[in-house]
DNA sequence: TGTTGGCTTGACCATTTGATCAAAAATTAC
DNA sequence: GTAATTTTTGATCAAATGGTCAAGCCAACA
């Protein structure tokens, strides 16, 4: 039987790769169709594993579910943590939404996996939220409530212009098929609305 | 046995009754769970029937979830299609964002139904997308952009414009958790979250 | 007030699905 | 090479769930 993580890292060669093969595979459903849709089957099939051997690997399918999102959540974070209060906030807050941007575009089902989380609830994450989220995001709200502050800004809540940035550029992940249905499938979609969405945020934020 | 729509309204008072008393209990518990999140016991119970007697009135689970989005379907796009192309454009776009947060702080549940729907690939309404959803937005992006080849406001992709008034005054409903979770419960969210927003995007398009 | 037709229900069914287990197969350790 | 350990699997279970049905109930209308 494999360890729980807590004891040590003491896994087989098989063991981290199975692993690795089952958190990919239950990306891909999960993301797709949320943890009720999905099944345990699914995941099985989609890594071509059998189902009771996807099960010695985690016992229960919500074990899958919680180590996914935690696998995930370590990295979604980094980019406004790189928020820099002694960087130009002009230069700082562009970064951050490309990196925003680039991240939806480049993993839009890690997106869709929280999206989905959060819509019905946060019943895994809940804690998360009002925790470390919590903590980084007003950490960061103060940084850029200096910038208002020193006058380089336009003054704007900003809990909310936060939440205007992650609306927007994640809004590309997970409302991928109405962006396509409304766009048409040619146009280089990620390409012109970074731009749109630039010009529109930061132009909001420029001093006149 | 309730007749199809389609051969007329031929209803009885206790069936146009329980039928309005199955799709207010249908979006309390769709927009919560999704749609394979839900059960037919947990709407019939939400609405005090039966489940032989729910589904005397919708004979497929699925019914009950068409019936409730082309029902919601109705409303959501009423507030586009009043962008009238001979007012203000800082007025007319105000409005709009103005509507779309009311609609977000009063339906959230609707909100959260339809981004439940699209974030699952939109399997039931990719037609409604496609079809009315693209024809409304290319024609009001045309709007847009006439305004902006008057000079009236600045030049930015319309229909990523589109998108950034969509996502963030629906952020507010979809991710309601996560809003709240960060702020905390007591703030007056909407109220400062409207100021913010239209700060954000009008000051993004007023020509400097 | 009796009858007709819509309305309601308890019992039931088939399928799906998360999960278990003992035993076989494969891998690793000695 | 053999024993110990890990990995894999077929068979199986119990619960949940979408849906059916025949029989009973009730409202409205003549």
């Amino acid at each position: 039987m494999p360890q729980a993580d807590s004891s040590g890292p003491r896994k087989t060669r098989i063991q981290t790769q199975n692993e690795e093969l089952i958190l990919a595979a239950a990306l891909e459903v999960f993301s797709a169709y949320g943890f009720r849709g999905s099944t345990v089957d699914q995941i099985a099939t989609a890594c071509g594993l059998s189902k009771p051997n996807l099960l010695y690997y985690f016992r229960r399918k919500e074990d899958i579910y919680i180590a996914l999102l935690e696998h995930t959540l370590r990295d979604w974070l980094e980019p406004l943590r790189a928020l820099d209060a002694a960087g130009d906030p002009i230069d700082e807050l562009s970064r951050y939404i490309r990196d925003k941007i680039r991240m939806s575009r480049d993993n839009p089902k890690a997106s869709r996996l929280f999206a989905n989380e959060i819509l019905h609830g946060a019943p895994m994450i809940g804690g998360f939220l009002k925790g470390p989220l919590k903590e980084l995001v007003d950490d960061k709200a103060a940084v850029i409530a200096g910038w208002m502050a020193a006058g380089l800004i336009n003054p704007i809540d900003p809990h909310h212009l936060i939440f205007a940035i992650w609306s927007t550029t994640q809004h590309y992940a997970d409302f991928d098929v109405q962006v396509k249905a409304v766009l048409g499938a040619d146009r280089d979609d990620m390409r012109t609305a970074e731009t749109a969405i630039l010009a529109l945020l930061i132009g909001g934020l420029e001093k006149r």
